[in-house]
DNA sequence: GTGGTCTAGACCACG
DNA sequence: GTGGTCTAGACCACG
C-alpha cells in the first residue's frame, strides 16, 4: 500500500491517512480482504509516530472500512458491513454546502463545478468498487 | 442580520460567522452597502466575546467581503476586486474531492450528488447576487 | 482649496487632511499667505465632524505649515518657519526603510522604485515650491 | 533568531515582529527551511503574550513568508508562489508617496533620497535573497 | 511539546 | 459610539 502525507496540507495527518485509504478503496487499489500494513509498519513508512496511525485506524474501524483480526493483522472490510449514521450524512451535506459557497466565490460556474466533480469521479473509477 | 451559531458544529465560532455572512451575501439577503452589526452588537447577540467576532470580521475584510468605515461601522463591500489566490482555489478543490469520497461512502449516486448541489444552488439563488 | 477624503483609506481622516494640505503646498497649489477654510467650513465641505479637522490643523500648526491669526483665519505659513526635529527625520527614514522592504516583496526592482519616485516628484512639481 | 521590539515605535508589536522577520529574510539571515522560535519561545524572549506573536505568525503565513508544520514548529517558506494583491501594491505606493512628501519637508533633496535608498538596499544585501 | 481557539477585560485612537 | 491592540490565562487537537 502506498500513501503520501503532505506536511503543508491543512488537514491533520491522521485525517490524511483516513482519506487516503478510503480513496484507494474507492479506486479498487485496496480490495475487501486485502491486508494493510500494521500500525508500526505504516508509521515507519511515513516516519511519523505510531500514535497518529493508530488514531486513523481506529476511526477507519469505527467506520467499518477496515477490520482488525487480533494477532493476524488489519484488513479491508467486506462491503456489507457498511453503515453510516444519519448525522454523518448530514455532516457531509453540510460540508458540501460550504464547498458550494466557497466555489461561488472563486468565480467558477456551476457547470464548471459539475465538470470538476466528473473529473474526480473519473479518477476514482466511477465508484463501481463499492 | 440574522446569524446562528451551532455549538455542536465542528467549525470554530469565527468560521461559522464567516461562512454565515458569505452565505447571506450569496443569497442576496445582504447587499453591497448594507450595514452589518458592530462587533460589540453581534457579540452581544451571539453571547460570545467581541474578540471572536472581530477575528471573523477581519478575515472577511481580508477577503474583500466587508469594509470597515472608521467609527461608522461595518458594511458589505462592492463586488469588484474579486480575486482569489490559486492556493486557496486548490484548497477548495481538495475539500471538494474529500466530499466526493465521503459521498460515495454514503451509498448515494453521482446523480444524487448533482441533485443535492442543484438544491443548494437554488437555495442560494443560483448565484446571481455576485 | 480642494480636498478629497477616502473612507477606505487605511489612514485616519485627520492624517489624510494633513497629507493632502502638505501635498498641495509642495505642488504650489497653496502658497505662503494663502488663506485656507476655517475648521467649520472645511468640516462642512468634507461632511465630517469639526473635531477631526481641528486635530489636523493643530498638527499642521505644530509643524509650522499653517498659522492661525486669531479672528482673521488660518493661513499657509512662510517657509522660513520650517523646522523639523531630528526624531521626526529618523521616523521618516524608518518609514522609508519599511517601504523599501515592502517594495522588495512586491517583486519590483530598485530601478522601478526610482522610476516610481521620479513620477511622484514630477506630480509634485519637483519640489521647487519649498 | 534575534528580534527587538521598540516600545516607542508607533507600530503595534505584532507589526514590528512581521517587519522584523521580513527584513531578516531579505538580508538572508533567515533562509528558506530555517526554523524560527515557537510562539511561546518568542513570546518569552520578547516578554509579551503568546497571542501577539501568534497574530504576527498567522499574518506571515498568510503572506507565504513562513509555514507551520503541525507540532513540529514554524519555518521560513520556500520563495515560490510569490504573489501580491494589487490593492496591497497600491497601498505600498501610497506609503511611498507619503514618504516622498515628508522627505521634501525635511529639506533633503531627491538625490539624497536616492542615496538613502541605496544605503537601505545595501544593508538588505541588494535583495538577491529573494 | 506544538499551534489554534476562546474568554474576559483593559486601554487606545478615531469620530 | 466604533474598531484595533494587548494581556493573562484556559482548553483543545495534534504529534
Amino acid at each position: 500500500m502506498m500513501l503520501r502525507l503532505n506536511m503543508k496540507d491543512p488537514r491533520p495527518l491522521y485525517e490524511q491517512i483516513i482519506d487516503g485509504i478510503k480513496e484507494q478503496v474507492l479506486k479498487g487499489l485496496l480490495q475487501p480482504g486485502d491486508q494493510i500494513p500494521s500500525i508500526r509498519q505504516l508509521a515507519g513508512m511515513l516516519t511519523i509516530t505510531p500514535n497518529t496511525v493508530s488514531k486513523a485506524y481506529q476511526e477507519l474501524e469505527r467506520q467499518h472500512i477496515i477490520e482488525t483480526a487480533r494477532g493476524k493483522g488489519t484488513f479491508i472490510a467486506q462491503i456489507e458491513n457498511l453503515y453510516m449514521e444519519q448525522s454523518k450524512v448530514m455532516e457531509i451535506k453540510q460540508a458540501l454546502k460550504k464547498v458550494c459557497i466557497d466555489w461561488q466565490y472563486t468565480g467558477y460556474s456551476k457547470k464548471q463545478l459539475f465538470e470538476e466533480i466528473n473529473g474526480i469521479y473519473e479518477s476514482l473509477g466511477e465508484g463501481d468498487k463499492r
